[in-house]
DNA sequence: TGTACATCAGTGAACGCGCGTTCACTGATGTAC
DNA sequence: TGTACATCAGTGAACGCGCGTTCACTGATGTAC
């Protein structure tokens, strides 16, 4: 069992950071033991520093999969609608969908590890790779708006951007904090109403005149 | 120094449990030692088990109390408004508060557990004290609505708190990954711009007819 | 009110455990000839 | 292509450490008379 090849010791590193990706974003940054990590990988836990200098490198490793495998992912879905609208509406349906939220292994890395990254110290590599991830899913997500609809400019654009992604990223926060509830069906539903129709007070509000 | 008077104990259990608070507030339901709390409360690690039973126990009781302060400042601040639309302007100005962000301490509950309850099995008893507190909040939130503003009825008003709420919940959880930067600021200055307004698309958008 | 004694809140040493990390060892892999 | 040997990926025991929890002990508190 020791000395595998080349090609296995590079498909081992893959493999303990895709169950790193998979492990982490079910139980959080903090939440899995290397142990835990290499058993999973179908390895021990004693080869684990031949491939990552320590834990942490291998949270950042996993953050920086995962946040990639979403931005993927969101192009992906984007890239197969020809109206911006409708790509924006697949992304949010995607998004907010109710299986996602039951499905811990595959969840949006910021809501996975929004909370961890902030009880890191602001030194901490794991901030700079965070942001960078977050940087490409909102990238991705105002490219689903039309320049047209925007008068204001690209400033105008980002604005609504990060409004309606803190929505997604509030909505399925707290759907996951509160299981498979009838509240939690409903912060869903009502944020992918939201979303899609683009107005809050439907009917005789003060905002829309 | 053992043997203390009942008053005294009452008040170390109320020290323990408002330390608890504030210590998780910052780091998360499970980002603080026993042995810590006691220290910063002033006593020895030895006799948290004369004032709950586990370190479990003290995590519900400090969740709850977190919820119960966070629902009392809520209604305060309510209170102090004549108008509903007023009150909940000065919801939003409290929980988006770039200060509010900086002040690891002062979290939301919602902001700082959410995460971590999600993580937990369903059976766990923090679920319910989490629930509870939430829709505690939400009902808050939600008696800042106008029924006259909502023909529709109470349904309505619950869909534009939770989608509200939601968003607040999202845009200070980015803010806080994001650190003191200027991204994290502009994700608070669009939420709350938003929600002040009222509209995401302030012009010529598709959902204002 | 004063005395004698039972109670029990807090102390600090100790426990078992799982953690991140290290390291001597193994033996298949990769290389030099 | 075949042989001899250096390399090094993975193993598993071991480490030190901090954790949650337990417990014998202490001595002021609370109570019975």
């Amino acid at each position: 069992m020791p000395r595998v090849s080349r090609k296995q010791t590079e498909l081992n590193r893959i493999e303990i950071t895709q169950t790193a990706v998979r492990l982490l974003l079910a139980r959080g940054l903090n939440g899995v033991s290397v142990n835990e990590v290499m058993k999973e990988a179908g390895l021990t836990h004693g080869g684990f520093y031949g491939h990552f200098e320590s834990k942490e490198a291998l949270a950042n490793a996993a953050c920086g999969q995962a946040f990639e495998q979403s931005s993927v992912t969101w192009r992906e879905i984007i890239a197969r609608h020809r109206k911006k609208k409708n790509a924006r509406k697949a992304i949010v349906d995607h998004y907010l969908a109710r299986a996602k939220r039951d499905d811990v292994d595959d969840t949006c890395p910021v809501v996975a590890f929004s909370a961890d990254v902030a009880h890191e110290q602001e030194s901490s590599e794991i901030h700079s790779v965070f942001t960078k991830g977050l940087q490409s899913l909102l990238d991705a997500y105002m490219s689903t708006f039309e320049s047209a609809d925007f008068p204001e400019g690209q400033s105008a654009i980002k604005q609504a951007a990060l409004v309606e992604y803190s929505l997604m990223v509030g909505a399925m926060t707290l759907a996951r904090a509160t299981g498979k509830t009838a509240l939690s069906d409903e912060i869903l539903k009502s944020a992918r109403a939201f979303l899609n129709a683009g107005s809050l007070h439907e009917a005789g509000s003060q905002d829309c005149s």
